[in-house]
DNA sequence: GGGTAATCTAATCAACG
DNA sequence: CGTTGATTAGATTACCC
């Protein structure tokens, strides 16, 4: 029982921007199932939770690796968590300034991923297709071109421009730099 | 240095118990 | 039906070529 169909399609009038966590009806494919986490898992988590809010690549790797479940799912906890806990208890953050301080509390990132031409020609060719791929054709297209699932995954929400044809952070960076 | 992957927040959707 | 994992838009920073 999960939501069907992706539209081939973006809806054409309706801008998408109105329907942000992707609500919009038409959009959204098969997600990832839901992972269910241990108790053991979810203590050692908010454990280091507290020690550090903003765990860097390495730090969520090992922690990964320690639950034996993937980085990906790491972060993404870490990021849910964040967003539930209160400004105040937060820390490394600063709401006047949101970005600004992550990189001290982060650290390390993960090494940046170079896509050849060719994972980039097939990339383009499946958003081309579906502008909105779910797991298992993320999955799918990330056995085929060699890299992680997660790593489509992003690349595709980088490249997702329902404003412009244009790439999203490059159609930003322009905007700011002027 | 320019282009873009990695990362962040915020809001929302939706699976599970 | 509340808690919380997953998705998306928008913005910022870091880094490879």
């Amino acid at each position: 029982p999960f939501c069907k169909k992706r539209s081939r399609t973006l809806p054409s009038d309706l801008p998408l921007c109105l329907f942000p966590g992707g609500s919009h009806p038409k959009v959204g494919g098969d997600r990832r199932k839901r992972t269910v986490f241990t108790p053991a898992q979810i203590e050692l988590l908010k454990k280091s939770f507290e020690e550090n809010q903003y765990p860097g690549y390495q730090t969520r790797e090992a922690l990964a690796r320690c639950i034996g479940i993937e980085e990906d799912r790491v972060h993404i906890w870490f990021q849910n968590r964040r967003a539930r806990t209160p400004k105040r208890i937060r820390i490394g953050n600063h709401a006047a300034a949101p970005y600004r301080s992550y990189p001290k509390v982060g650290g390390d990132r993960r090494k940046r991923t170079v896509f050849t031409p060719v994972q980039i020609e097939l990339l383009k060719k499946e958003f081309e297709e579906n502008q909105y791929p779910g797991y298992e054709t993320r999955e799918a297209l990330a056995r085929c071109i060699g890299v992680e699932e997660d790593r489509v995954h992003v690349r595709i929400e980088m490249v997702g421009a329902p404003k412009t044809s244009l790439n999203r952070t490059y159609w930003n960076h322009l905007k700011r730099s002027e």
